[in-house]
DNA sequence: CTGTTAGCGCTTTCAC
DNA sequence: GTGAAAGCGCTAACAG
């Protein structure tokens, strides 16, 4: 039961086409702005009548709300944000990755009729902007931090005081309180540096990415920490730090595995990409997996990286994101508070599939 | 040269940890609310120091408009939106594609510093909301509409005739001056039916995808018009609409081919998966390329998607949506103006390669 | 070069 | 159950 009919709709557009506003409904309806209002934000407080009057003539009239406006004066925010601390074409984003938690935001938040807003962060003459533009110009009213974060980023401490949801796919040593979803790549290193320790190796050289972010400080505390247990002091030239670059992998394996008292490696390299560290053992003269053992890492569960290595450690990273994304979601809709907190632990893994994993992919790598 | 160190930054935050207005900087500047607005918009008519000091403050206290207020009083929006008229999980979108998208976006927009809104339409409270609730919300600056459209959409033309940019990678009938990046469907199936006519086929099936929507309706059309060419009269009996799973494909094409008398296919399915097509033809005790001809549809450029076929019809959509991005970007920049009208033709392909094509996957396929 | 006033479309507060 | 008035943070129009 419309009171404007279809026919008659037309003649209610105002001229110029310009949409209307709360105002020209309420006129239309007889009723006060503020009626309308109430109707639009489902409160009580009008009759059944009145509100099925004006619901009518919102759809005849295609009434949409101006979200800008929503903002100003109550608190309402329009976007779920998704923004990348470092612009997308300088850090490493996995294609499959993407693909994949794109899935789930749609699952979280797109299902239920939200906008996922993506602030790509890029260098903006000539510099990064704020990746919380979007919170502080008051655009998202929730806010996924996808990447890693810088080791000395000041950023997410103004976030996480601003009280707002967020969640963010890493840590910060500064801010051990923020809310995240992440690895304990401390745990990571440790690990795998003990697991090499307890086979005898004491020269243990560890490839590491991620220099100036947090997951990169923490590759190298956690490393630190094993050899410490064990008395063995760290030896400066046995850690290298790879740039995401396959012939930056393959140089900088090729150094390490120069020094013929290396007998180990650690690929924590983040790159999943065989084929770079054994170009760079080749290169050294060095045969993997027998005249030197390697524990590689892997985001992927129980995959083969690389099947000359004597184990490999496991980064539940997609794991941790779904749970991070869930408790999201539940913080957005208010049955929750934050902040959100999910760390999982790496899993050392010794016996591997036989496969190899395919070389994966960057987001903005050629396709097909 | 900052006005407030940066040690006694924190004393200028509000009270309340609330964000600076325009009103808290022009007090801190000394000058009216107006100044500091001209110098957030980068209009003349304030002096040089007046700026500086202005700047340095907005620096200083970290100031960012509010994107809502902006867009109230001016006619500022906040994002570049992208919508699907239909849900993402119902309509297949294939994940290179989307990746591929989202690349070209990035270039486009991202890389300005534009903020990329999804709208991902799902069926919110068991039906489709409005796919363009962007732009009446008045979040969206400009819009890519990223699938087909309904062939009895009316949403096209309220954007249409709202003058903002968008650009729809799709046409509609209804609206022929709509703005568009798209491929010519008809003559698509046109030249297809033609191609199997001049090779004295008389009894030619469609299995054509889209049934309820522009590009379905494109394909019956171009098919209709080459057969009526040669005065062969349609049977409705050799067009079969497939929806979008590999079962349903196999189930037309073995209905198509059960009737002895078809000696010839067109698969303008869209799916790109050979598969399906083998396995119907099978069961209808038919064999591909053999005692019948096909021409099949592909997305990729001399791509062999069906190794029997004795042709190829190349769609090139992303050669189209690149040029239509491009030309949106103009648009929002204000370098141009609507309507955008770039509709390739589809190229009919004899000699193919020999390699097959990997099956495509959709959009929240399982990955990996 | 700079300021004043009004008002964008909505929601809040308070009144009836 | 409903409305009047004020005000959110910003910018347009106009004034000086």
């Amino acid at each position: 039961m419309s009171v404007i009919g279809d026919k008659r709709r037309e003649q209610f557009l105002r001229a110029g086409g310009e949409a209307w506003t709360i105002y020209d409904v309420a006129k239309e309806a007889g009723v006060s702005a503020k009626t309308v209002s109430r109707v639009l934000n489902e409160k009580s407080g009008v009759s059944d009548e009145t509100r099925e009057r004006i619901l009518s003539i919102m759809r005849a009239v295609d009434y949409h709300p101006h979200i800008g406006a929503r903002g100003l004066r109550g608190k309402l925010r329009g976007c779920i944000g998704l923004t990348v601390p470092a612009p997308l074409d300088v850090v490493p984003v996995n294609q499959a990755f993407f693909l994949w938690l794109f899935a789930e935001l749609y699952r979280a938040f797109g299902i239920r009729g939200e906008y996922l807003c993506f602030d790509m962060n890029p260098y903006f003459g000539g510099r990064e902007t704020d990746y919380a533009r979007g919170f502080w110009e008051k655009l998202f009213k929730a806010c996924v931090i996808a990447g890693p974060l810088s080791h000395n980023d000041t950023i997410l401490e103004r976030i996480h005081r601003s009280g707002m949801p967020y969640m963010a796919m890493g840590r910060l040593d500064s801010l051990p309180e923020c809310s995240c979803a992440t690895v304990d790549y401390e745990e990571g290193a440790r690990i795998s540096t003990r697991f090499l320790l307890d086979r005898g190796h004491r020269r243990i050289a560890m490839l590491k990415a991620f220099a100036e972010f947090q997951p990169g400080v923490e590759r190298r505390r956690g490393y630190t920490k094993a050899l410490e247990e064990d008395g063995i002091a760290v030896d400066e030239h046995l850690i290298r730090s790879a740039t995401f670059g396959a012939r930056n992998i393959a140089d900088m394996v090729y150094r390490l595995l120069s020094d013929p008292t290396v007998t180990a490696l650690i690929d924590s390299s983040a790159t999943e990409d065989a084929t770079s560290l054994r170009e760079g053992a080749r290169r050294a003269g060095r045969v993997p997996g027998k005249d030197f053992e390697i524990v590689a890492w892997t985001y992927a569960d129980n995959a083969a990286v690389l099947h000359e290595a004597s184990a490999h450690v496991w980064l539940p990273v997609r794991e941790a994101a779904t749970e991070g994304i869930e408790q999201l979601a539940a913080w957005v809709e208010g049955e929750r508070s934050g902040p959100i907190q999910v760390i999982h632990r790496p899993i050392l893994n010794e016996t591997v599939a036989n496969g190899e994993v395919p070389k994966p992919k960057r987001l903005f790598e050629l396709l097909d």
